[in-house]
DNA sequence: AGCACGCCGACT
DNA sequence: GTCGGCGTGCTC
């Protein structure tokens, strides 16, 4: 209780509130939302931003804290940044100082000041100057600099490149006093250049009829629903064209392994104004200075992975979110904000459009189409001679198959491949075999930490555990009877590649997974081989399926279609028809029409069919009717409580106690409805025993009225302190 | 999350 | 006699 100035300020902490501190006269005036504050919190100084300014306090005058210095003398994050975060805390139930954490760069967080673009040349000094163009004639490098800049004045290092002047050089002359470096803030070109450096493809109808359906002044969902290769990118292209014209800025969000140099280059070869690329292989700097560019205007299109959606932008016109059901939207732990349903929300904050884009739409898009809040733009055709690609199923339910393939598969591929054809092969499934066992007593090869079987890796010769860390060496005889007879069981893209090359030794066999991606450029030289257009087999796991396109493959093989069907997963079907689709989407892209072929042990299995005989449209219709059904998202809401501990009876003690908590804020009736406690799908992973309780509602607010007193509740719960535990709204992954 | 305080085992 | 193990408690 004072009429002093209070500041609310978000602090780096775990705890779900904001902190009280005072405002001392001595720092000047009040600093507004939005600026970062040195405060001092416990027994450290940290970094924090101001959220609201106030004059009171719930706190006692006198347990207040004064600020120790102002970071920032205008807002860091413009109003409607810090209100998206404000809300993103609390739909997530996240504590804010994170959230507004994961909105700042790095750098900016730990409280550096903002980084500027510099422009920074050589010039010589008036010393310097003094000199006759044949002084230094010793040093032929160093004399080349100085009549170099005899002429043209100033150079930058960039210009020194080609000359063969290396920085070693400059910097001998700096010592002599001869040149010196000059640094100067970059100016915002004013230049008024052509904004496009190629011209526009031409659009076919659909692709026209989809970009004149986007309106460009208010907010508005499109989902931009077109298959692979009917030209999305291009119709994002014109939608940025338009909005740049009018000089506001574009975000364009897209999933982490599609940061290929093809999309990039497709937006760096469009326009002439400043690219801003915002990845995972930025130095800190970098960012920061990409992420300034952004919120200062000097960029006009910012291209990013999930956390780009936290980028201010000065004059926002237009947000795309591309391939917008991939799964890499969503942070999945820590702050687990949906990049994607946050662009809908900031959208309509901005008051401009959004388009998420796919070929494969998530259910909760086409919900939201069919409910009339997303506008629905369909490209079906592709664009020149580019046929569909024709599907066929191979029922292995009977069948003796070879290492995996069918007798038919094989056929298929001796054709394409004798007709100068390539092959790609899907096994979601890396290593050599997902099982070894003893074949005298049975033994199995598990993971001590984990309930999961471990993966033979044959050409490390180590079992690997895919849920923790946790590799040994491939014993030599079974640990329980010492029979030497231990035999692989199951496929993995391993063991299919040495299947591959026994089978067709007159082909490559170029192996696509994790193992063989490690190392940087991996991946990129592969593509550049297989796209040299000799006959090949590609095998590879879902890193096939995203970004990169084949357009000399002809023949897709899906090896095993049925994982996705039986999964304690109700995602699982969704994800599997949205990557089966995605593969075939890499056959038949060029002049040669593609064919699809699935092995199934359900090749009559209702969704394989319509996958098969219809398309992901039709797959996806059916999925939402059992959802419906179900009363499963996006029918319900769902928020997913999960605990971990070393002692499973305490995790699932404190879900319990949750549980009790939450019926007494909501009862459960027909609109709201618990599940669990229960065991994870993998009860024990990294030696930790999992729990999880499933919370849906039929309305959204419903659950965010609970989910906010509960959260703190939780926390307060000395229940609490013991497990490891999460809140987890609108679920992707139940695992 | 940090970072303290706090009370019990093997070491210069 | 101390160094240090991680239990629990607090941060405006």
């Amino acid at each position: 209780m004072t009429d002093s100035a209070i500041l609310r300020v978000a602090v780096p902490s775990p705890l779900r509130r904001l902190f009280d501190y005072l405002w001392p006269a001595d720092l000047g005036p009040l600093p507004a939302p939005g600026c970062r504050v040195l405060v001092p919190f416990g027994r450290r100084k940290v970094v924090g931003m101001v959220v609201e300014v106030t004059d009171h306090s719930d706190f006692h005058l006198s347990k207040l804290k004064p600020v120790t210095q102002l970071l920032d003398s205008q807002p860091l994050l413009p109003e409607p940044m810090l209100q998206l975060c404000k809300w993103a805390a609390g739909y997530y139930q996240h504590p804010i100082g994170d959230a507004l954490g994961t909105a700042l760069p790095a750098l900016l967080r730990k409280g550096e000041a903002v980084p500027e673009q510099r422009h920074t040349y050589w010039q010589l000094t008036p010393h310097g100057k003094g000199l006759p163009a044949s002084a230094l004639a010793r040093a032929p490098r160093q004399q080349q600099v100085l009549q170099h800049l005899q002429r043209y004045r100033t150079a930058s290092r960039a210009a020194f490149q080609p000359l063969g002047i290396t920085l070693t050089v400059l910097k001998q002359l700096e010592q002599k006093g001869l040149i010196e470096a000059v640094s100067t803030p970059l100016l915002q070109s004013s230049d008024p250049v052509e904004l496009l450096s190629e011209t526009p493809l031409p659009l076919y109808p659909q692709q026209q009829q989809a970009l004149d359906a986007i309106e460009l002044h208010n907010f508005h969902c499109y989902l931009l629903d077109g298959e692979t290769g009917s030209g999305k990118t291009e119709v994002y292209l014109q939608a940025i064209e338009k909005v740049v014209r009018y000089g506001r800025q574009a975000l364009v969000l897209i999933p982490e392994i599609s940061l290929t140099p093809q999309t990039l280059s497709r937006f760096q070869a469009r326009f002439n104004c400043s690219v801003v690329v915002l990845h995972s292989g930025l130095t800190d700097r970098e960012r920061a200075l990409g992420w300034n560019a952004a919120r200062t205007g000097q960029a006009a299109i910012i291209i990013g992975t999930r956390s780009a959606i936290f980028t201010p932008l000065h004059k926002p016109g237009l947000l795309i979110v591309d391939e917008e059901h991939d799964n890499s939207f969503k942070q999945q732990d820590g702050f687990r904000y949906s990049a994607r349903d946050l662009a809908v929300i900031r959208a309509s904050r901005e008051e401009i459009p959004l388009i998420l884009g796919s070929a494969t739409p998530s259910l909760e898009s086409l919900h939201n189409c069919q409910q009339q809040r997303y506008t629905r733009l369909i490209l079906s055709q592709r664009p020149g001679s580019a046929q569909q690609p024709r599907w066929q199923t191979v029922n292995i339910r009977q069948h003796r198959l070879s290492a995996g393939y069918s007798r038919e598969l094989i056929e298929a591929m001796q054709q394409q491949l004798n007709e100068g054809n390539q092959v790609l092969v899907f096994l979601n499934r890396r290593g050599f075999a997902p099982t070894l066992s003893c074949h005298q007593c049975g033994w199995i090869a598990n993971c001590y930490r984990c309930e999961a079987r471990l993966t033979v890796h044959r050409h490390i010769n180590r079992l690997l555990c895919h849920h923790c860390e946790y590799q040994q060496a491939v014993p030599n005889s079974c640990p329980d009877c010492h029979s030497a007879q231990l035999q692989c069981i199951g496929q993995g893209t391993e063991r299919s590649e040495e299947i591959l090359e026994a089978l067709f030794p007159q082909y490559p066999v170029i192996r696509v997974d994790r193992d063989t991606t490690r190392r940087k450029q991996a991946m990129q030289a592969m593509v550049d081989r297989v796209n040299g257009g000799e006959p090949c087999i590609l095998i590879g796991t879902q890193m096939l399926a995203k970004g990169h396109h084949f357009p000399n493959v002809t023949l897709v093989a899906i090896l095993d279609a049925d994982g996705g069907l039986f999964s304690a997963d109700f995602r699982a079907p969704e994800k599997m028809g949205q990557l089966i689709t995605q593969v075939a989407g890499r056959a038949g892209r060029g002049d040669k029409p593609g064919t699809v072929i699935l092995q199934s042990h359900h090749c009559d299995h209702p969704l394989i069919a319509s996958l098969v005989q219809q398309d992901y449209r039709s797959f996806s219709d059916m999925l939402l009717a059992e959802r419906h059904l179900a009363q499963l998202p996006p029918f319900r809401h769902m928020a997913l409580l999960r605990a971990e501990a070393a002692d499973g009876q305490a995790a699932a003690e404190f879900l319990q106690y949750a549980r009790q908590c939450a019926e007494q804020l909501l009862p459960a009736s027909p609109d709201t409805g618990y599940l669990g406690p229960l065991p994870a799908a993998m009860e024990k992973r990294n030696g930790r025993f999992r729990h999880q309780l499933s919370i849906t509602c039929r309305e959204r607010p419903r659950l965010q009225q609970l989910m906010s007193p509960l959260s703190v509740m939780l926390e307060q719960s000395p229940l609490g302190a013991k497990v490891r535990w999460s809140v987890d709204i609108d679920p992707q992954d139940m695992t």
